[in-house]
DNA sequence: GGCATAACTTACCATATGGTAGGGTGTCAA
DNA sequence: TTGACACCCTACCATATGGTAAGTTATGCC
């Protein structure tokens, strides 16, 4: 039980902090959302930097899991599954790119302080698969690390504006668009791959 | 001089909206910056969010002048002179990007009461644009603006990304992937553009 | 000169926030 | 039975926040 309060806020947070940010959510809001106090979580967790790090822990983990389920001899194959469950974010939860997106943009004040950087290992093992694809082996890790975050860019950026672009086109044409979309970045993938790293022209 | 306190008030309400967010910045912190007390951004502003509401005013304004400055007969130059303007953030200000970044994150809950929606019109020229291209000339909307967030994507994503980047692989591969980034972008959407919509396969 | 108005200021306030201190209750091992 | 500890609560506090009220000073127009 006890193990569970602890998972069950680290739920809400998780989700609080994707939805408002880390100044926007009050420790007592996520508290509260479980019928607990402020104190109860201050118990678990020490503090709202102390719990937020460990969501970002959480996460990060889960970056681990993925990455040992989906492997595949055939890097190709391998990485368009890999781009593929982040899009969908399975294995993932529905918060995670939301919260890393929020951290991208925060961590530079915090940099100091965390110093740990929680995509490092994820980063570099994409780097690694896409070594694999022989057009790509002569390629230079800044050529390699620079299409891989293009690929990146162009799901988390998707991820987060679902909001905005109903709101601007319309709930029917973003279904459309969603559920084209893991189609078409499979596409992008497959053209980006196929061109090589712009050091082969 | 009137106007000139407005400007910077806006110039400041950017720069720190974008470093922190809209809950991590005071007004009063905004003002101080300019050695005045809050009560004088009040006075300009009426309140925090009509202030946001400015900032993000102004920088919607400053893609229709980019709309303006960079067209092309052709489409597919246009296209490519654009997004390494938004890439470069020439004419939107070194924080555009950033601000605009953490609207998408936020405007979920502020989506009822803002309801103005700032990339519309830039959405739509960039899909205007996609549509000149002749391989394009019979795809989807949604497959046009699938594609455009795409690259968009990959353009903001690693905006952002500066510092979790030199945090990870060091200063020395940044600046390598800072230079070749514009090209490398290029190199997509000139992929991309080549493959044509999926549903021509 | 008189006077409205812009451009600020100091005072003040209700509320929210993260965190401390200390108490109560249940569980479990010695 | 007793002591330790996990778990959670009420009470409290210093600080920060957005905003109101009312005053001051400068400017520019009649």
């Amino acid at each position: 039980m006890a193990q569970d309060t602890r998972e069950r806020l680290l739920d809400q947070a998780e989700a609080l902090f994707a939805e408002r940010g880390f100044y926007g959510v009050s420790i007592a809001a996520i508290a509260n959302e479980l019928g607990l106090t402020k104190q109860a979580l201050l118990h678990h967790f020490g503090s709202k930097e102390k719990l937020y790090g460990e969501v970002l822990k959480r996460i990060s983990a889960r970056f681990e899991t993925l990455r040992e389920r989906v492997s595949d001899p055939d890097p190709i194959r391998g990485l368009k599954a890999y781009f593929l469950a982040l899009l969908r974010k399975d294995h993932l939860g529905s918060h995670a790119t939301t919260v890393l997106m929020r951290e991208l943009l925060d961590n530079k004040r915090r940099a100091d302080t965390a110093g740990t950087w929680y995509l490092k290992g994820f980063l570099e093992n994409l780097i690694a698969q896409v070594k694999d694809v022989p057009l790509w082996q002569d390629a230079s890790d800044a050529e390699i690390l620079a299409f891989v975050y293009q690929i990146l860019g162009a799901i988390n950026y998707f991820g987060i504006s679902q909001p905005t672009l109903t709101g601007i086109f319309g709930p029917e044409l973003y279904r459309r668009l969603d559920a084209n979309y893991p189609e078409q970045l499979v596409h992008l993938i497959e053209a980006g791959l196929a061109a090589g790293p712009p050091s082969r022209n």
